[in-house]
DNA sequence: TCTGGGGTCCTACCTCGG
DNA sequence: TCTGCCGAGGTAGGACCC
């Protein structure tokens, strides 16, 4: 998908069509998730920091993602997917792998080229949203040829043609080459893919080691054997939080921490695994990082353990001078616990904390906003609400008490009327996403 | 300018046991 | 009994991706 999330709330909000939106985290030390195209022109592009962004782009749309949104659209293109091979290997929200030989949709250049065509009418159609094809014989070639193709196109790289289209361009267009390793091929003289081929795979060894080395080389030659995978279980859960301002109590450092390890577990559970190794981590004042893990004797989905077992490792931790993120994640994933291979004796301990979860997934707040009383209400930039009396539209904006919406849907012809109330408005209620597309039901 | 969040994979180093 | 080798597993950090 081209620019996805931003193009998702374009297609959501008819006055945003055709200018500049930013989408990432608003706060003080948010970055850029996505840019639209518009916004690209000025200079922005995913991962700056929005503060950079906004000098950039003063006048650019800046609003939080909406996670729930891009999924169900994300569904909507995966299952298009599906109809075209039992092989589909999603990579993220909006891209994956499709192997149209195992679903017999395509056997040459020509059958898929026209099966390309009809899958970008097709999302259009379903989701009101571009997207872009690239077509190739192996996962490499076609991530490549998808990104040549954007926005809104396709491209087919042809059989025999690899070598010749790849050689001339930068390193940099291989994935798995980042800014790091660009660096350090720079730094030896290696710019182009072709170089890469010439160095040979001794050199590309010797520089980057045996499993980079030895992948990069075989990319340069256009060599990739990797099959798409449709199913793949993921290895660990995590969560972690940056905070607006640097924290140096140790307390509050302790309390965020037992916080995290709860929300990491809620997540655990809800994709019915366990893990094994818990892990911390800290961001420092000086953004160094560092990662503490301790490996439990067997697997575990159980708030408490992975609470205490975060609280030791944090023991560890110097964080005086103060730590801007924190973080818990477990690792070494299984379907099963340690405390299912014993008897009960812990079942009511956890039946509590399974209660308490299912409380806190219910009111489908973060655990921390359902310990506190409520205090405010908070609009989020670009979120969907409903007036009792103007009817649906969106936060364009809020602050010193007042909220400023935009009435419009994705249906408007024209850009809607823009309205400010309190931010207490008994009227005014948050709302889920409509449907982009006229007719179709999500 | 000042750097998110959620992942994966790789490497280096250490310890332990055979 | 001591020493070296080797593999496995744990730990920490880095690079990369979207």
């Amino acid at each position: 998908m081209d620019a996805f999330y931003a193009s998702a709330e374009q297609a959501a909000k008819p006055s945003l069509r055709g200018k500049a939106v930013v989408v990432g985290g608003l706060g003080p030390r948010g970055v850029v998730a996505t840019a639209s195209y518009e916004a690209r022109k000025f200079g922005v592009h995913s991962a700056m920091p929005m503060g950079q962004a906004r000098r950039l782009a003063p006048n650019a749309a800046y609003l939080v993602p909406r996670f729930r949104l891009y999924r169900e659209i994300s569904e909507q293109v995966m299952g298009l997917l599906r109809e075209l091979s039992p092989l589909v290997e999603p990579l993220s929200l909006d891209e994956a792998f499709v192997d149209l030989e195992a679903g017999e949709t395509a056997w040459d250049a020509r059958s898929a080229e026209a099966v390309g065509l009809r899958l970008r009418a097709d999302i259009r159609r379903v989701t009101g949203l571009s997207g872009s094809v690239g077509l190739a014989v192996s996962k490499m070639l076609a991530k490549i040829a998808s990104e040549e193709a954007k926005p809104d196109g396709l491209l087919l790289i042809p059989q025999g043609t690899e070598r010749g289209l790849l050689g001339p361009k930068s390193v940099r267009i291989l994935p798995g080459v980042g800014p790091a390793t660009g660096d350090h091929l720079r730094r030896a003289g290696i710019n182009t893919v072709a170089e890469i081929a010439e160095a040979g795979e001794d050199e590309l060894v010797r520089l980057l080691g045996k499993a980079h080395g030895s992948h990069l080389y075989a990319m340069a030659l256009a060599r990739d054997e990797r099959p798409v995978v449709a199913e793949r279980d993921s290895k660990s859960v995590s969560v972690e939080d940056t905070y607006d301002v640097d924290i140096h109590d140790r307390v509050r450092v302790r309390t965020e921490v037992q916080r995290l390890a709860d929300r990491c577990v809620e997540r655990l559970r809800a994709a019915e695994r366990s893990g094994r190794t818990v892990v911390l981590k800290v961001r420092r004042y000086d953004f160094s990082t560092l990662t503490r893990s301790e490996t439990l004797r067997g697997p575990t989905d159980d708030p408490a353990v992975v609470r205490e077992a975060a609280a030791r490792l944090l023991e560890g931790v110097d964080t005086t001078g103060g730590v801007r993120l924190l973080g818990v994640g477990v690792s070494g994933l299984a379907d099963f616990t340690q405390e299912d291979l014993f008897a009960q004796a812990a079942a009511a301990a956890s039946e509590e904390a399974a209660a308490e979860a299912v409380e806190a997934e219910e009111t489908g707040a973060p655990a921390e906003e359902v310990a506190e009383e409520p205090v405010e209400r908070r609009w989020m930039a670009g979120h969907d609400v409903r007036h009792a009396e103007f009817g649906p539209g969106w936060v364009q904006g809020s602050g010193l008490g007042r909220v400023t919406v935009r009435f419009e849907t994705p249906l408007s012809e024209r850009p809607g009327r823009v309205r400010t109330f309190s931010v207490d408005d008994p009227l005014l209620e948050p709302a889920d996403p409509l449907p982009l597309v006229e007719g179709l039901a999500r």
